[in-house]
DNA sequence: TGTACATCAGTGAACGCGCGTTCACTGATGTAC
DNA sequence: TGTACATCAGTGAACGCGCGTTCACTGATGTAC
């Protein structure tokens, strides 16, 4: 009946240390091989342990793959709010081009980790409904919805669609949270974010996919341009 | 030594038949089944052969899929192309919105076809230096220049880049059927045609990986709207 | 400090599976005379 | 029109492989007295 307030026991660290280099092995065999060299045996021999050892540690392949996502997915939106942060708040397009700059560094620095995010994650997956990845992607939307928001006043102007908006085009969730952190914010705004979030991903998916790398010497000159005119388009001179 | 112009002997329409066959089994098994469907016994199964019976008709599964890549590229291309050409060309604007159009609609018909352009293919699969699918590419991207081209005047005031850009950031071949094709045009609108391709690509390919359908309900809206955007941007009122 | 017991990480062998690919073969379809 | 031969699509059995998963077990690490 007492509850273990005491630090971890030597067994439950060994444990942990354990787990994430289960993870670490997972993604490095990934960035090495491709995504299909993810099998747990696979790991088991780089680890020099037995298959049968991981099920210790996972119920089972696709709840690695779920945790693996989640940590991946994780690291990436740190990552960018971190270089949103480092920007001042005085200056929200640099706060956006930080945004996006971080995103596609971090894409390239870990293009397994993105497809594992963003593409076909691996043969066989299938995704839970809940799990720490979409929580990500929640974290991910807001922190576009900030951007979209801080530069609202401006980017009405310039973005105002044709087609109207309401509330209930977007799912509940993601309106409850808009609503609540932004208040004066129309329902307009959430459509902005889908679409900066869509200029942010389309150049950067192609580059990772290998469409580019035939025809353009520097990737990362033409997103960036692209990225100063998502800017411009929000009314935010950089 | 003497030609064969003669009409194609019964054998060879059906095996032509057959190649056919067994190419839009595979479409349909991956489209029902996911992307690791794709297998030669399971083809065959579908189609009540025997797997070795596949390897008088392509030399090794990634043979297959190389052609499987190649058909599909090529119909998703003529698409655009039909869409395109049924909006007079007088109307610029249109036309980027009826090839953008006819591309998510395409790829709405057509996932698994999308996955297999421009995702993680199939497992274990790498693509050759020259193929069916490289060609359609090539075709893509001469159609997304052409669509540039007719909005150059315009849309070089709006999207005149801060950093020059020169021939040599871009492929020799790109480069070669741009200057031929289209005498006037600067490189600065190679640059412009990679980022019209990105921003067609990112809300569709967010889309068709789920990454939007938690959010809105109608990705279609906003994918529109933000095509939309994309022709004012290009100075082409639509 | 020492002993008796409980916990638990990891072993090793086995299961059944589906895969790509090869190969000697059969039997039907086409061709030459 | 009929016969002899060549072509070739498809069979069926086999190969070796790596996979996810299960399970009875061993041996070391921790805990209670």
């Amino acid at each position: 009946m007492s509850q273990q307030p005491q630090p971890p026991s030597r067994r439950a660290r060994i444990r942990a240390q354990t787990t994430e280099e289960i993870k670490a092995i997972a993604l490095r065999l990934m960035a090495a091989d491709g995504p299909d060299a993810l099998s747990l045996r696979a790991i088991a021999r780089e680890m020099g342990m037995t298959a049968g050892a991981i099920y210790s540690y996972f119920p089972t392949r696709d709840d690695l793959v779920t945790a693996l996502i989640g940590d991946v997915y994780g690291a990436l939106v740190r990552e960018a709010e971190a270089a949103r942060d480092a920007v001042p708040g005085a200056d929200p397009g640099g706060r956006v081009l930080a945004w996006a700059g971080a995103v596609r560094a971090w894409a390239l620095a870990h293009p397994e980790g993105f497809r594992l995010v963003y593409g076909d994650p691996v043969p066989g997956y299938r995704a839970p409904e809940h799990s720490p990845g979409k929580e990500a992607e929640r974290r991910a939307c807001a922190g576009l919805l900030a951007l979209v928001a801080d530069a609202w006043p401006s980017a009405e102007e310039r973005a105002a669609p044709e087609v109207p908006y309401t509330w209930d085009d977007f799912a509940p969730d993601f309106v409850r949270h808009a609503r609540a952190d932004f208040p004066g914010l129309p329902a307009a705004a959430l459509a902005l974010t889908l679409r900066v979030w869509g200029r942010m991903h389309g150049l950067l998916a192609l580059e990772l996919y290998g469409h580019l790398g035939g025809l353009v010497r520097d990737p990362g000159k033409v997103y960036e341009e692209e990225m100063r005119a998502l800017v411009a388009s929000l009314g935010l001179g950089s």
